[in-house]
DNA sequence: ATTTATGCAAACTATTTGCATTGCC
DNA sequence: GGCAATGCAAATAGTTTGCATAAAT
């Protein structure tokens, strides 16, 4: 794995980010610097940089791929009115693991879980429908 | 909403249908019998369906939007080797949302949960990687 | 008769890939 | 110098949309 500038600037860049930015995100943040990255460089960066497990892949709903520069384990609530996704950091769920092993045979590595709802801007009518 | 003869095959077809097939899934299955069948009419028609609660959208990570006929609440599991999805049917964990409610004041309606890890069989090596 | 849903093709969004070239090691 | 990573453009996968036509009410 060799060390390229862009990989470099990837990597800071999107620990710089906050929230849940998509490659796009990504790739327009290093544009404004950087006007000749490629795109596909930000997309081979970031997934390497979740094989190397600098960076984390979120599964949000209808909505392009996530990364999450926050690696300890933890949830994810999507707001159905504007779409925004925010950190949930309750007590990580092992031992529905383990019961879902001897339940199903299953080797159970890890699990996801994504909260729907309305957000607190939204149930006061602030912010508009995505 | 009008009653159409697709909309008529499109639910009954995906009725019959184990598991958790894909819009793709759905279209072949009908386009053996029914060859003029439009993708995009399978499309709409799925997302009637789903609007109508009459069939489940799943998330499902790195897949494209999988539907489920078993209405009533659970989760799922997906095998990292052969990237099967199977139903987990432990009990409904009501209780997490109330917490995150109220830490958070998210109104939370509903949430999901994805168990990862690899199946029985993958386990056993009877399966190639997909 | 009206008007919604269909079929088709084209458009679109997100992501991946082939390949000539660049630049790490 | 060799080979992995880049940039670009084209390809791909999944889904949506515009529009003329068909069919439900």
């Amino acid at each position: 794995m060799r060390q390229t500038i862009q990989y470099q600037i990837i990597q800071d860049t999107i620990q710089k980010m906050h929230g849940h930015p998509t490659a796009e995100d990504v790739y327009q943040e290093i544009h404004k610097e950087y006007p000749n990255i490629s795109k596909a460089t930000v997309y081979r960066n970031l997934h390497q940089l979740a094989d190397n497990k600098k960076i984390n892949q979120v599964l949000i709903p209808d909505s392009p791929e996530r990364f999450d520069t926050i690696l300890p384990k933890h949830y994810h609530f999507k707001c159905k009115k504007c779409g925004d996704i925010f950190d949930v950091n309750i007590d990580y769920l092992s031992e529905i693991n383990d019961t879902v092993q001897n339940a199903y045979g299953f080797q159970i590595d890890d699990h996801d879980i994504i909260f729907k709802g309305i957000c607190p801007k939204c149930q006061n009518g602030k912010e508009l429908q995505h």
